[in-house]
DNA sequence: TTGCATCTGGTACCTAGGTACAGGCTTACC
DNA sequence: GGTAAGCCTGTACCTAGGTACCAGATGCAA
C-alpha cells in the first residue's frame, strides 16, 4: 500500500536529509512520533515534509534544534488562541545575536586584513614586535613588547 | 626551586588557560612536551606564555588549533632561511573565508529583519503561505504554497 | 617530618548536529 | 514462497575545543 503515509526512506529522500537524521529529530522532539505499520515501520503524514523544510529553513536562519523545537511547539499550543506563537519576539532575539556575530566577524576581518598589509610573517615574530597590528593583548593585561620595527 | 621555568599550574594562571587545556594543547602538538622535574612535573619556559597568547590570538583570528599548529609548525621549519611562513597566504585564505561567513550572515540578518517586518507567527503556517519572506524553498526544488494570504 | 597544595596520567564527559554499523525483522515484487 | 530491498533498534563514532574527575605521586614550607 502506498496511500497511508511515507516511509522513512521516502521522507529523507523527499525532504534531502538522511534517514538518521529523521529519528534524530524524533528523539529531539522535533518530529512527532509517526504511526507506524504493523511490522513497525514508520508512516509519515505528507505535511512531514513540509515540516523538516520549515526545520532546515529555521537553522539556516542560525536558530538551534533546541530553538527550533521550542518555536514548533510555541506554534503548536496555542493554536486557536490568539495568533502569537513568539516567533516574532524570538527572531528579535536572534537577530540582535546575528548582527553581533556580524560584527565580532567585522572585527576580525578588519584584523586579517591589517596583518596582511603589514605583511606579518611569523606569529611568534610578531607578538615581540611593538608593530604588529595583530592584538596579542587582551587575554593578559600587561604586554612588553619590543620597540624593534 | 623557582628559577627553572613555570610550573603548570603558574603557566595556565599567567596565560589565562585552564591547565587542562595545556595537557590538551601538548597532546594536539601546539607546545612541545617541557622539560620535567626529577619527580615528572612539567616545567615550561617563560617564553610558552608568549606562545599561548599566540594561540589564542590566532584563534580569535578564526584559524582552527590545527591551523594554528601549522602555523606555528611553518614559523619554526625555516628560521634561517628566507623569510616567509606562509602567514600572509594563510591570512589572506582565512580572509576570504570570513568574508564568506560575512556574506551569509548578511542574508540571514536580512531575512530576518524581512521575517520580522512581515510580521510572520508562526513557522508551519509561514511555510503554507506564499507571501511570508522566509525561503522554505532552496532545499527541496519545487514549493506548492498556497496563495492565500 | 608532616601536611597540604600541586601535579600526574588516564579516562570520561560536554555541546551541537548529526552519521555509521551490526544483526535481525518487514515489505514488496515476481 | 522466495528473494532482495528496505526498515527496525541500539549503540558507537565523528568534529572541535575543551573540561571534569580520580587515585596516587611530588613539591615545598614550617
Amino acid at each position: 500500500m502506498s496511500g497511508s503515509g511515507l516511509r522513512s526512506g521516502q521522507l529523507a529522500g523527499a525532504a534531502g536529509v538522511n534517514m538518521q537524521t529523521l529519528r534524530y529529530y524524533e528523539r529531539r522532539g522535533l518530529l512527532a512520533s509517526p504511526q507506524r505499520s504493523p511490522g513497525g515501520h514508520r508512516l509519515y503524514p505528507a505535511e512531514s515534509v513540509t515540516l523538516l523544510r520549515v526545520i532546515k529553513t529555521a537553522q539556516r536562519l542560525g536558530f538551534t534544534l533546541n530553538e527550533v523545537a521550542d518555536l514548533l511547539d510555541a506554534g503548536q499550543h496555542q493554536h486557536g488562541g490568539r495568533p502569537d506563537s513568539g516567533l516574532q519576539a524570538r527572531a528579535r532575539e536572534k537577530l540582535i545575536e546575528v548582527e553581533q556575530k556580524l560584527a565580532d566577524l567585522t572585527v576580525i576581518r578588519d584584523t586579517l586584513r591589517a596583518a596582511i598589509s603589514a605583511g606579518c610573517d611569523d606569529l611568534v615574530a610578531c607578538a615581540a614586535s611593538s608593530c604588529c597590528p595583530l592584538p596579542f593583548a587582551e587575554l593578559v593585561e600587561r604586554t612588553d613588547r619590543a620597540d624593534t620595527c
